[in-house]
DNA sequence: TATGAATGAGTCTTCATTCAT
DNA sequence: TATGAATGAAGACTCATTCAT
């Protein structure tokens, strides 16, 4: 087996745990069990605890990021809008199919290093955001004046509501959330 | 001492802990030594670490809403716009002033009971700026079709990005923050 | 309140403790609460948990000779056996109606005066039984060689069934407890 | 080492501790220490101390139903008293040569299952004596009606009194007991 | 006598991590 | 690479006992 692979499979039993036993219930015995290997064997992959949910964290994030970029892909349509609305569907599904997995996202991870690869990877995540604000503005679909800040609001303002709605409101209503993200966008850019 | 100060006192130790030592160095050992108590002392105010978390959020949550409570009495100035900026300048700093505290928001704590108390309070706040925006629609400020969820999305925008900045930014910007936050409030609801 | 009474109400308290949370579940909070004192109130009456346990094997075991000497007193009518086998009954009721504080008969309590407590009431119950079996001899109802000896055996058989069967077998048929033992008795005393 | 090595080297350590410390003394931190290992090593054979102590009562009384196995052999040369004298005497030296496990044998433990264990095994037990009567009455030695109650009330017998003596009275008379004993089966059935 | 808040030693249990094989 | 037994530090929680009021 590739060692990729088996790094792979290993943080899919991660997310497999959580998705069981929670957050609080992730623990290397359940890692290696769930990917029938021993204890031991985890170590070969992830050097602490502390790095396989770093790995785990960013791995989840460069998903999201691929599922973005794919559909920013339909902004060459010409339709801002629709591509946009496209996206927040896009990063709702995204969450939702990973609930549980974002429940570590919100998680301390005392690790500096770790900490580290998740602010890039979301750096990365905003400044695609960043660039499809640009291209609208340039398209003269609306104005804005800061891409940067506006790009990091909008993003962590979807984000947010979703983290606490999927934390704290068992019954998530997909549709209702759906809308309210698309609705802010087209409010705060001054869809007319 | 009166038995309602203990308890507060416990509280603070709390807070206390988390902001030396992080969320994940929060124990009931430390808790008690930073009190001057010993630790069976902690077990006569909470019945477990769990109930001491979620007092924490929700004594943390309620004095947030305290702040905004006054921070919206100058809506009757007639001056909307300003006492917005003013109530999100006002939860920035809270967040800034407690950001140790708010790192412990976003942990799961099992206990149900935690989890609804903290569910209510945080819909008792939503409840608040819904209220001020129906105020604000009322005297013609601006227009909003769905005032609560306009509430919801805005609060959670504001507490995304504050929790993510303060969690993953340790240099935070405040005037940045502030500033950015107001924007967002101000697009959203369509100031000319 | 008398001082006894005081004493008393504590020591059923403890019964009551016993019955509803077992054994195990015999604190000093929980008897205080259960009459109604605060904990300190207790140590005023016992010196310690292990003299307050050993009050209550004490009691039990007085108020069991105190049944069984009103049982015995049946000897004079002349029928030894039925009165026998009326003692019995009346050990297998005594033991059934108080078979949560059986469970603690059979606990060490590592205060030794407690148990030289414990060893002399035992004593003076077997005493009374020895006392009846001399009775019988002398009335030629039977015979025994060694009347102190077989009072002992006896009196265990009969605990020690009973102590087993009420720890161990929850569903307790009491007809065919007090039918077993009343044959023990008569095989082993040899009656025709 | 081969894994149920460990786990009886375990259990002997239980049993050691028991003996210096007495059934309350009976800590899994003692029986790590004692053992030479570490406390968490305990909790790999172990699940829990309640565990522990029902695989304690199991292996005492699958070792004494083994001593009485062995002893009832003899039963073959057609010596029944002198087979049940000698079986009565290898239960008196097993219960005293263990008398330190026997105390926890006379203890609660919460666990259903550990309680299901110890009667299931005190069920062989008595199954073994039943068989013997059963034989003594074919071979015409004496007459049963209810073998099967009789066993149970010898065997509680035997052992109530043994439990009892030795928990209370320290210094055990091992002659005195071992007679009693015998004279209590032969009268029970009836030896002339 | 009575109270009950405070104590703190003592227990069980978990789990990340190591290392000899 | 892989194993999994062993480790032991760490942490939550209990409860008999004390003592100032």
């Amino acid at each position: 087996m590739a060692r990729g692979d088996r790094r792979e499979e290993l943080l899919d039993a991660a997310e497999g745990v959580i998705e069981e036993e929670g957050v609080a219930g992730l623990t290397i015995d359940r890692v290696a069990a769930r990917a029938g290997v021993a204890k031991g064997t985890v170590y070969l992959y992830f050097a602490s605890k502390e790095q396989l949910v770093g790995a785990l964290k960013g791995r989840c994030l460069e998903q999201m990021t691929g599922m973005v970029v794919a559909a920013l892909a339909d902004l060459e349509s010409g339709d801002w809008w629709g591509t946009a609305d496209a996206v927040v569907e896009a990063v709702v599904d995204f969450d939702l199919s990973h609930r549980w997995v974002i429940a570590v996202m919100a998680t301390e991870s005392g690790d500096e290093e770790s900490k580290a690869v998740y602010g890039e990877a979301t750096q990365q995540m905003i400044g695609l955001l960043e660039a499809a604000l640009r291209q609208g503005a340039v398209e003269g679909v609306f104005e804005v004046d800061d891409p940067e800040t506006t790009a990091r609001l909008l993003y962590f303002a979807l984000e947010g509501t979703l983290h606490h709605t999927i934390l704290y409101e068992p019954e998530v209503d997909r549709e209702r959330l759906v809308t309210a993200a698309q609705t802010l966008i087209h409010r705060a850019l001054g869809d007319a």
